[in-house]
DNA sequence: TTGAAAGCGATACCAA
DNA sequence: TTGGTATCGCTTTCAA
C-alpha cells in the first residue's frame, strides 16, 4: 500500500509539503507541487480518508437522514440533488433511514454519539420538538434542514412556499369560475413531518382570501382514510362519497400527485368526468403527472437538495451564508385534469 | 471529544478491553463488558470510525457505482436494498456517480487509488470490458455485480434471467394466438451495460423456438431513435411506423416499462387500439406499470440488490459464498394491455 | 516555502 | 481474560 511517504520520498520533499501540494493548499511553489503531484499519479496514489480524517478532525461525511424509504421520489431526488453538489467537494453523502422512530430520541441520541464521525446533516422532512431541538443545537455540526421551515436548532433550512402554491391554486380555480371547491389530505406515512401536512390549512386561508364562503369550501381530513397499506380503498370511498354528494365541489385539491391521479381514476371509474364534472389539481409535478395529465403545482426536490447541500458545504466551511431561510416557488402545470366547471360551460355556451 | 481512553478509565479498565467489549468480541468477561457498556452510555460515546478504520484496515466504506442520476426507478431500488442488508452491520452504502465515464478507464482509475478507501463495491449495470477488467482484479477489493452476468473479475453476480424472462413472454403471446410478434429496444442512456440489451437476441431465439417464422418476427432497433432527450418524439414516429404497415406485429414487446408506455400513448393518439389491435408487454413493473394496466415481466431490482449485498457482506467478512453467479426470475405480470389478437377472436366470435 | 515531530483515536499483537 | 505498546497514514503546529 502506497502512502504518502512513498510520495514524499519519490518527490523528494518532506511528507507535510507532499501533503500540502496533494491537497491544493497555495503555500506551494508550483514547480515543487508538479513534481509531488506526478510522483502521486505514478504511484497511483490517493490520500487515506481515514487517515487525513483521524488527522484533521474533518470525516468528508455527511449524513442525509430519512423517514422513508430511498426508492421514493422524494427521497431519491434529495440524494441525486445532495450528491451534486457535495461529492465534488470529495464528500460521501451516507443515507440514513430512521425507521421505528416514532420517538426521535433514539435517533437524535444516536447523531449524538455520532459527533465524531459526520461533518453535516441535511434532514429532509423532519420535524423538530422540542425536546430533540435542544439534542440538535449541541450538536455542534452544521445541519440543515430541507422541505422544512427554520427552526432555531437549524443552521439553515429551504421551505417549500405552501402558501404561496395553495394561493395560485385556488386563484386558478376560481378563475375557471368553480364555486365550490374542496382539498383532499394525504396520510403521512412518513414518520416525520413532511410540509404538506400544512397545506391543508393554506388551502383554507387562500380561500377566505379569495372569497370563498366557509360552506363553499370543503376539507377532507387525512383520518378518514388512514391506512398503512394501499392507497386505493380509502380514496375509493372518497370517491364513492363525492359522486353521490349533491353539493360536491367541481373543483378538489389534492395534497400530492399519487393521491391525486389514484383519486381521479377512482372517481373515474364512479362515471365521474374530470375535468367535466371535477376539475383536479395535484402536487408535486411527478412522473406520472405528465403521464396523466394531470395540473399541479409543482416542486423540484433536486434543486431543491442542491441549495440544501451548498448551504451545508459553506456552513461546514466556515461560510457565511445569506440567509438562514430560503423559501422556493412552486409552479402551477396547467394539465388536461382542470377546466371550468360545467355551470359555466352551460351558461357561456 | 469523549475517546475511548476516557471509558476505559471510568470503567476502570485498559483500552484494549474497552475496545473489544464495545466492539462486541466474546472474549470480554460479561460482567467487565457490562461495566464497560454502562460507561461509554453515561458518556454517550461512539468508537471514531476514522481511527477505528485507521487502525484496522476496514473502512466500513461500501461503494456502489452508477451510470446514471440516483433518482432513477433502478438506480433508487439499489441503493435501498443494498442499505437494508448493508446499513445495520455499521457499513456507509455511498453512491457514486460516472458522469462522462465513455471510457471506463477513468473510473478505474479512481477505484484503483481509492484502494485505501473502500471495503467493497456494488456495480449495478455495469460491463465490464477487458481492459478495465485487469484493472478490477487487481483490486483486491471484494466486487459483486447487479444486473450483470458474471466475469472472472467480480467475486459473485446477481443477474436477471432474460432469457426466460423473453421466453414467457413470447409463449404467452403464442398461447394468446399471436402469429405476428414484434420487440422494441430502449436507446441505452446509461453509460454502463445494461442486461435489457441482450434482452432483443432472447426474444428472438424465443421466437425461433416457439416455432415463429422469421418474417413473423420484427425487431425495432433502439438505432432509430437513439436521441438524448425525450422519448416522445422517436417513439411517436415509431407507432407511425408501425401503425400504418400492413403487416404490422399484433404483439409488442418493449424493452422497459417506461418506452412501452410511451409507444402505447403514441399508438392510441394514432386510433390504435391496445390490446384490440396491438397487445403490448413491458418490462420492469415500474410504478407506472400498473397505473397505465400494462401487462409487463416484473423484476424487483430492491430484492436484487438485497441479495447482491449480502453477497458483498459474505465476501468482506471473509465467508465462503454459495456460488458466485444468482439467477433471478422475473414473473409475467398480466394485465389489460394485452388479449387475443383482433383475428383470432373474429374467428372464434 | 519547506521540514521535523507531535499528535489524532482507535486496533492488534504479544505478554502476562 | 486483560494490559502494554507499536502502529495505522495523515495533518498541523512550530522552527528554520
Amino acid at each position: 500500500m502506497t502512502t504518502l511517504h512513498d510520495v514524499a520520498q519519490l518527490a523528494n520533499v518532506s511528507d507535510s509539503t507532499a501533503s500540502r501540494a496533494l491537497r491544493g493548499l497555495d503555500i506551494v511553489r508550483p514547480k515543487t507541487r508538479a513534481k509531488i503531484k506526478s510522483a502521486a499519479d505514478s504511484l497511483h496514489f490517493e490520500l487515506s480518508r481515514s487517515a487525513s480524517a483521524l488527522a484533521s478532525g474533518r470525516t468528508m461525511r455527511v449524513i442525509m437522514l430519512f423517514g422513508s424509504p430511498l426508492n421514493t421520489w422524494f427521497s431519491a431526488a434529495c440524494m441525486q440533488g445532495a450528491y451534486e453538489v457535495l461529492a465534488e467537494s470529495g464528500y460521501d453523502i451516507v443515507p440514513v433511514i430512521l425507521k421505528d422512530a416514532t420517538n426521535a430520541n433514539e435517533f437524535f441520541n444516536t447523531l449524538l454519539k455520532n459527533k465524531h464521525n459526520i461533518d453535516g446533516i441535511i434532514l429532509p422532512s423532519i420535524r423538530l420538538d422540542s425536546h430533540s431541538s435542544e439534542d440538535l443545537s449541541s450538536l455542534k455540526i452544521p445541519t440543515v434542514g430541507l422541505d422544512a421551515s427554520f427552526s432555531p436548532v437549524l443552521n439553515a433550512s429551504v421551505a417549500l412556499d405552501n402558501k404561496s402554491a395553495m394561493r395560485s391554486a385556488v386563484y386558478y380555480l376560481q378563475e375557471l369560475g368553480h364555486e365550490r371547491i374542496g382539498y383532499v389530505q394525504y396520510p403521512n406515512r412518513n414518520i416525520f413531518f413532511s410540509s404538506a401536512e400544512e397545506r391543508g390549512t393554506f388551502f383554507l386561508q387562500a380561500a377566505k382570501e379569495y372569497d370563498f364562503s366557509q360552506a363553499s369550501v370543503h376539507v377532507y381530513p387525512a383520518k378518514d382514510y388512514e391506512v398503512n397499506s394501499s392507497l386505493e380503498e380509502p380514496l375509493s370511498q372518497l370517491a364513492r362519497r363525492i359522486a353521490s354528494s349533491d353539493a360536491a365541489p367541481t373543483a378538489l385539491c389534492v395534497e400530492n400527485d399519487e393521491a391525486a391521479i389514484i383519486l381521479m381514476r377512482q372517481l373515474r371509474l364512479l362515471g365521474v368526468k374530470i375535468p367535466e364534472d371535477i376539475s383536479i389539481i395535484g402536487f408535486d409535478d411527478n412522473d406520472n403527472a405528465e403521464l396523466m395529465g394531470l395540473t399541479t403545482l409543482k416542486q423540484d426536490p433536486v434543486h431543491m437538495a442542491k441549495i440544501a447541500a451548498q448551504l451545508l458545504k459553506d456552513l461546514m466551511a466556515g461560510n457565511p451564508i445569506e440567509r438562514k431561510q430560503t423559501w422556493i416557488q412552486t409552479s402551477l402545470v396547467k394539465r388536461e385534469s382542470t377546466s371550468s366547471p360545467r355551470s359555466e360551460r352551460t351558461a357561456s355556451a
